[in-house]
DNA sequence: CCACAAAAACTAACAGTGTTCATTTAGTAT
DNA sequence: ATACTAAATGAACACTGTTAGTTTTTGTGG
């Protein structure tokens, strides 16, 4: 067949349709991936370093969708609460690509400026160096666990005849969807709460 | 070849090499796993139902090695924490097999018992049911999270010329492992502190 | 004691994975 | 025209989890 007139493949389509097709919840391979473009898989290649860039790529676009918006009038608590939301909501919104994205190192400029605006506000607040990177630390984990739990349901089996405090608790929500929201919100107002605490609790009068 | 006289596998043995070979970083799979243990891949499903019943019975394993100790005298907060840092103590002991469990539901009796303990000690403190779920995905959340960072280091590539605010504090640790469990106690002690406060602010006088 | 089924190992094989190679064809620059 | 590169191809490699069928041994019921 050899090289087509117009070409078939770009990096954009091929970002696009991979992320449709991981979101559509069937198995992602690079083989599936060509199939749906009409192409052999090997033709991927000629465009893409390896199934890994791709999906860094496809953190990037996700990342890019929902940009940090330009520092605002206000407190370094909303600067990091809105960093944080804007994070989570890239990854909520193709909750099935996250799974695939663990391991896979950030090379994404866009994910690192994003991390580097978190780790701004937090200095802005007064923490010193080594506090920013736990707090950065703990802000990631949570994020990330949280999007983790909606690409991935973490299906805990109750016994429906369970009449403890857990199956009780499960029970009560019928939209998993909506008990991660609610999940994420909570934990987020407890971490900048405790932030504020800690900052509160050091320097009542100057330092 | 035949049965030898004296079986050469069993769940328990199979079970120990996974965790050592999960654990020295090699790569896992049922192949290098029957190598290691001096016998051919499919001499395994004699004693196991398949990869991800086996890692699922890791889990179970690292779980039951670090028990959440019987109910002692204490405020429920006290609890909450015993019962956290004994799910994180058993991951962290094993991180590398952290990433191999997402996905795979949940089915050990021991990790169930341990949700339903948090979930008692939710209730008793007097949270409703649904906010005993939400409380209880805040806490898996950032467990799981944590964990994941620890089997999989989220090596954020920063520029060592930089002089921003992310770059000073990333090499503030040198130790990744240590700014891990500062960033649990961190993020473990904002999230008890929420939770009083949350019961705090509701129920000054009796309900 | 002997037949017989179950258990535990094996080799061979299937379907799938990411990826590389050599080949063909099309466009571009000298 | 002559190189060179880009973009497609089918074939193939080295893996993966898993199943099937075979062999041998063990334990058990008659």
């Amino acid at each position: 067949m050899g090289r087509p007139l117009t070409p078939l493949l770009s990096v954009e389509l091929i970002a696009e349709t991979a992320l449709k097709l991981i979101d559509s919840g069937e198995p992602f391979s690079m083989r599936r991936l060509a199939k749906r473009l009409g192409v052999s898989a090997p033709a991927l290649y000629n465009h893409v370093e390896s199934k890994d860039a791709l999906v860094e790529l496809l953190r990037g676009s996700m990342v890019a969708a929902h940009p940090v918006p330009k520092e605002e009038p206000g407190t370094w608590v909303d600067r990091v609460a809105v960093i944080a939301r804007a994070q989570r909501a890239a990854y909520s919104a193709h909750p099935h690509v996250v799974p695939l994205l663990i391991g896979v190192p950030i090379a994404q400029p866009a994910v690192l400026e994003a991390y580097r605006e978190l780790a701004r506000a937090l200095a802005s607040a007064g923490f010193k160096d080594a506090e920013v990177s736990v707090l950065l630390e703990v802000i990631d984990s949570f994020a990330i666990g949280n999007a983790l739990e909606q690409g991935v349901p973490q299906q805990i089996w109750v016994d429906p005849d369970d009449e403890g405090a857990l199956a009780r608790a499960m029970g009560s929500w019928s939209d998993p969807r909506a008990l991660l929201n609610e999940a994420f919100e909570t934990g987020l107002e407890f971490i900048l709460d405790g932030m504020q605490n800690r900052l509160r609790n050091r320097q009542p009068g100057a330092e």
